[in-house]
DNA sequence: ATGAAAGCGCTAACAA
DNA sequence: TTGTTAGCGCTTTCAT
């Protein structure tokens, strides 16, 4: 009971023309006879017939799969890019290999060669910052790359993003607006380009704005976990900061029911505002005020535009920057 | 400046070897003198040699990926479960294609088809119920296949889940004890065979127990959405129970923040037991008790599984059930 | 409109 | 230990 694959021979024979016609059928190549068509059509339908993918792949040099990698699909940011991308994929009749990299450069660059072993027509890479060895790897590969939610330091490759800068000086505004002199800034990594360079700036300028100072010991830097916000509340109460701006919601939650659980009243003791504008911002009481950017949007779009590379069409600009907003609920005032 | 893929030949010809030897030292065999073997690789390095996983596929009729077929990634629910799944992929050296299905009937087939098409090795399959059309594929084909966190009516293929009847009847053992004559029961549509079956079957083993009669009334059917949560608790009141059992945390949070909007006290006036145990739980207040399922888990054993699935091992048990249980939180007396 | 035949890059007998 | 040689199932010229 070996698995006795039908292939396109055995097509050909059953409906008397060559394998070639039977691809182009396949193919739906207009130089076959409506007649012939026909006919190979039922055969197919009546043998069950179903193309070799990976045959195809070999011959043609074209594998309708991209690769995603991503740091990790549990984390809500990232799935909610996922989704747009597979949606889009779906749309264009691609399939798409998940690789999850745990944002550690090493797997970044094992699991990119690993997806170029297996020959996908595309990369659509998700990560926190560019390292010198993936960048290397990415122009060293003819593979079309798309960064989603990440900043090319010299936009070699496609990338889809948000002004970060922009919307954390509006963030940052609207706090020192509400009266606020000491708004902390909360991030990831500062190594993280996103925030180090662009909401790090764009924290400063509101700063300056408002002839704020900038201060150092209102700057914190954690991990995107919830307890790590948790752990954050103590420290930002002792900083003297009235105020913060937070680029990840879990961390935000976290820090929002860290300062409640410390008896801080929100927002007339605190006032937080948070970046990603995902469920969780909803979930706590008081709901937060966010930044809002279209996640969905910079995964649905970054596979759009990786399509057009695969494509080989002409991009006017691959580096494509999409609307951002600020949504007011109840952590401000 | 076209894509000049350097191949197998290219590496045997720098190398003054037969491409057989080269696809040995490639694939470890261990019958290539150690000589040889280091000259080969040295050859591989400076040509920067990257096999062709598709021509690979093709000649060995393995392709090293597993189709992965999930409602909807961007539900943190499914992406624990993908997550787990991916870990024990990268271990075992598969990659995964990961494929929404929203849960459509429709979509599954199609989708299954496509992975089918593409060769994949084997196929982890989440969904909510298995059509009588899903499980005709899945007999026709002779890809292996697990179901993760899925009933298979029976057993025709592998699966791993918990035992969610006993989870049932301990959750609404719980609210009984605690004094609620009148518990709702909060699922997703009870045509699915894990709510409709499993779970309502516990319920009412746990409501006999207590000499609690069985009340329609009581039993609700919503999307699991935070908003139909909370679109629920004005009919949850009038249904006069006290608490509620509910098999999904988005759905439960949404509940729980309708009810508090509209002044219940929890866990005073009104108790609550929610399924997945998700970040979700922890984040509103009071925080959520729930029956813990370890979703991580389910993923990667159903991974696990299908490895040796695929490898043809014998496997002892296909059906696996992991442990689940209670944890205790705000919600709950 | 259709067919013949040469690969695509690799694995896996089978020989040597 | 190493090489030779068929394929794997399909796409794609090039003829006809």
């Amino acid at each position: 009971m070996e698995k006795q694959t039908i292939t396109i021979y055995d097509v050909a024979r059953e409906a008397n023309v060559s394998m070639a016609t039977v691809s182009r059928v396949v193919n739906g190549n207009p130089n076959v006879k409506p007649a012939t068509r026909k006919k190979v059509l039922e055969v197919i339908d009546r043998l069950d017939y179903r193309p070799n993918a990976v045959a195809r792949g070999l011959a043609s040099k074209k594998t309708t799969t991209v690769g995603v990698i991503i740091p990790d699909v549990s984390n809500i940011f990232f799935s909610s890019l996922a989704r747009g991308i597979d949606d889009v994929a779906t749309m264009y009749k691609y399939n798409i290999i998940l690789a999850n990299s745990d944002g550690s450069d090493d797997k970044e660059i094992n699991v990119l060669n690993n997806l170029l072993a297996k020959q996908v027509d595309g990369v659509i890479f998700m990560g926190h910052h560019i390292t010198e060895a993936i960048r290397g790897e990415f122009s060293r590969s003819k593979t079309p790359v798309v960064l989603a939610g990440s900043i090319d330091p010299d936009n070699q490759v496609g990338s889809v993003n948000i002004d970060y800068q922009a919307a954390a000086k509006e963030a940052t505004n609207l706090l020192a607006e509400n009266g606020n002199t000491k708004i902390a800034f909360i991030s990831g990594s500062l190594l993280d380009p996103i925030n180090g360079k662009e909401r790090l700036t764009g924290y400063k300028e509101a700063l300056s704005t408002n002839k704020l100072d900038y201060n150092e010991g209102l700057v914190f830097e954690a991990e995107y976990q919830y307890k790590m916000g948790e752990n954050l509340a103590e420290r930002v109460m002792n900083s003297g900061a009235t105020a913060a701006y937070i680029v990840d919601d879990e961390l935000a939650i976290g820090l929002t029911n860290g300062l409640l659980d410390r008896g801080i009243k929100i927002p007339e003791e605190f006032e937080i505002i948070t970046t990603n504008n995902t469920l969780l911002t909803e979930v706590v009481r008081p709901k937060l005020t966010s930044v809002t950017q279209p996640l969905y949007d910079i995964g649905a779009v970054s596979m759009r535009l990786l399509t057009k590379m695969m494509n080989k069409e002409d991009v006017e600009e691959k580096t494509i920057v999409l609307p951002h907003g600020i949504v007011e609920r109840g952590s401000t005032k």
